[in-house]
DNA sequence: GGTGCTTACATAAACGATTTAGGAGCTTTA
DNA sequence: TAAAGCTCCTAAATCGTTTATGTAAGCACC
């Protein structure tokens, strides 16, 4: 049944022509390689008459690459993760590329074992949203000229080619979005990851309050998304204990989520009388009611960046050069959570 | 600075014997190949020493399969998709397989020439979610004896292994315990997609309706996610041409999210006024006040049926068997919004 | 002591491409 | 006319595995 597919071989038996002549021919080296103009189209015509597909496996085997990036994040499902996986598909396709989706859950091990058997795949290049505690493996891939690009977050001591957000701009002007609309007594509600993500964001809110003079008021949660109930509990407390607030800057989109569930669980009326905003954007806040504004990471431009990085690595062929470290501006989108006049404190 | 991995050649000369010895230890036929057992521990210490992985590429060139499967769907950013590509890609990795995944955008050229592409790349099977328009591709991979399983939709004409929600049933469900609960004058929203599965929906809706002697109320939106701004005017001509109207049942999730939105610019008051439910569940269902039911699809099951046909094909290795069509059945996530008691009317 | 059967390995041919090195035939040049 | 230089093409090695086939040694058996 399986009727096999015809061989570069093959094709040359039918021409009479040697393999080196198809091959070079296929790889439109025909003229540099000074095949006849006559001989070349015999042999394109034959080419597109049988639409020959060459065998990428045993390309790959003979070239050494395999076309094939693997982009690793902490959890292919996730929105965000989901949506740059997109862009980085669609770009990849275009130049010929393919791409392995992989989610690390944020475990080193996993992420260790994963890294270990794609390169027994040959692939091409990693882009890597890096849990803590592989600071080695990256390193050794770098070292062993693979192209990587680190995603979201950085390695702390390491230099290497990463497209991240300016997440402490990004927070200033959450912030000041939040005061300019008039808000004094601003909530910051973050999670308790070590990561430098949430400490620039954390720092960008301090430095902004701190300079407009206000007072902090700052809430950290776990980060185990299964303590649910303590959160919930922990927030309202927060919230009796701080009467006084009048916004609240949730320090991701998950947070966002589940806090305005309870928001809305401790008062029904709570959602609309606080100024609240988030720092990613969610499909979810355009839906809510208010709609939540949000400080929107930039994901098409994330997706491009990243591509752009990978192959420039991938022409350069693992010679070392600077690396590039890209930090890039989301943009506030300002829906009615943070106006003040939509509030009716 | 890129060090060549050591090939099987390379062990078999450092340890004087064979590529065919070291490779039989390798795939743990060794016994079975009888080697003696002190070689058997030779090689195989050899091997841990050194942490020899064997180049995938060569074994696919030469066995003809890569241990790669292919999940193509509309959008691998769509969540309900890239949930059940993260449970297909736990289950595959456990078995030693990876998965690409690739978006169609229910475009039949695109999904066509990914299909050509896959194949050259010599994946061992296909998870499709079928556009419309490649009957033939799919057929042509199934006698080529590529495993193929189609996922969320059918084909129709086409016998082959899938994978598919019970729609009707589910249909009913959601419709019956609307009826449960009191309601009357149930709209019933959906969109103009000629596909098995959005008619099913429609059949159950109306069969279930008709059976309690109830009206129906059906509105049909346009597919297109361009023309938002026609579809929110649809849904306000309907609600006014309908003011007896009790409760809501959207055809899918992302209608409901979007309807979500209109019937709150309507009237503020109109979605906690009226009973809703979606088909389809949604992160954003269990967020939203007050919360929306929906009848969720079995996603873990989905993933896991699929990856079991998949291997029983892959295991057959292309021979022809009666196949395979899973119907399975949903699961009526009762939340605030289709509780009469929650109404207000 | 020839035949046959194990055991325990090795040899070498695939898989299907790319690519290096080279060769045949022609023209040019000193 | 011999050397050199083109032009146009081919032979064969190579990538790193798997596996069909080969074979040498040992033992049994009539």
């Amino acid at each position: 049944m399986k009727k096999k597919r015809p061989s570069l071989r093959d094709i040359a038996e039918v021409l009479n022509v040697s393999t080196t002549t198809v091959s070079f021919v296929l790889n439109g080296k025909g003229e540099e390689k000074k095949i006849s103009k006559q001989l070349i189209e015999r042999v394109e015509n034959y080419l597109k008459e049988i639409d020959y597909k060459p065998n990428l496996i045993a390309r790959s085997l003979r070239t050494g690459n395999s076309h094939i990036i693997v982009f690793m994040v902490e959890d292919v499902s996730n929105h965000f993760f989901s949506k740059v996986g997109r862009v980085i598909e669609d770009i990849s396709y275009k130049h010929d590329y393919r791409v392995l989706f992989c989610s690390t859950e944020n475990d080193a091990k996993r992420t260790r074992e994963h890294i270990e058997i794609f390169k027994e795949r040959q692939v091409d290049g990693f882009i890597i949203v890096p849990p803590p505690g592989i600071k080695e493996e990256v390193e050794n891939l770098k070292n062993n000229g693979l192209p990587v690009v680190l995603f979201d977050r950085k390695i702390e001591g390491l230099d290497i080619d990463s497209v991240l957000l300016n997440n402490y701009e990004g927070a200033r002007q959450t912030t000041q979005h939040l005061i300019d609309q008039g808000f004094k007594k601003i909530a910051f509600i973050t999670i308790d990851l070590d990561q430098n993500q949430m400490h620039d964001r954390l720092k960008g809110y301090r430095q902004t309050v701190k300079e407009e003079g206000l007072e902090e008021y700052i809430l950290t949660l776990p980060y185990d998304t299964d303590r649910v109930a303590e959160s919930r509990k922990k927030i309202k407390d927060f919230i009796a204990a701080h009467p006084e607030l009048d916004s609240v800057f949730f320090a991701t989109n998950y947070l966002s989520q589940s806090g305005l569930k309870t928001l809305h669980q401790i008062d029904s009326n709570l959602v609309s009388n606080l100024g609240i905003i988030s720092f990613d954007d969610s499909y979810f806040f355009e839906m809510y009611a208010p709609t939540i504004s949000a400080y929107a990471q930039p994901i098409e431009l994330m997706g491009r960046e990243l591509m752009r990085i990978m192959f420039d690595r991938i022409k350069q062929k693992g010679e070392a050069s600077k690396h590039q470290e890209v930090s890039l501006d989301g943009e506030l989108i300002i829906r009615e959570s943070s106006l003040k006049k939509y509030t009716r404190l």
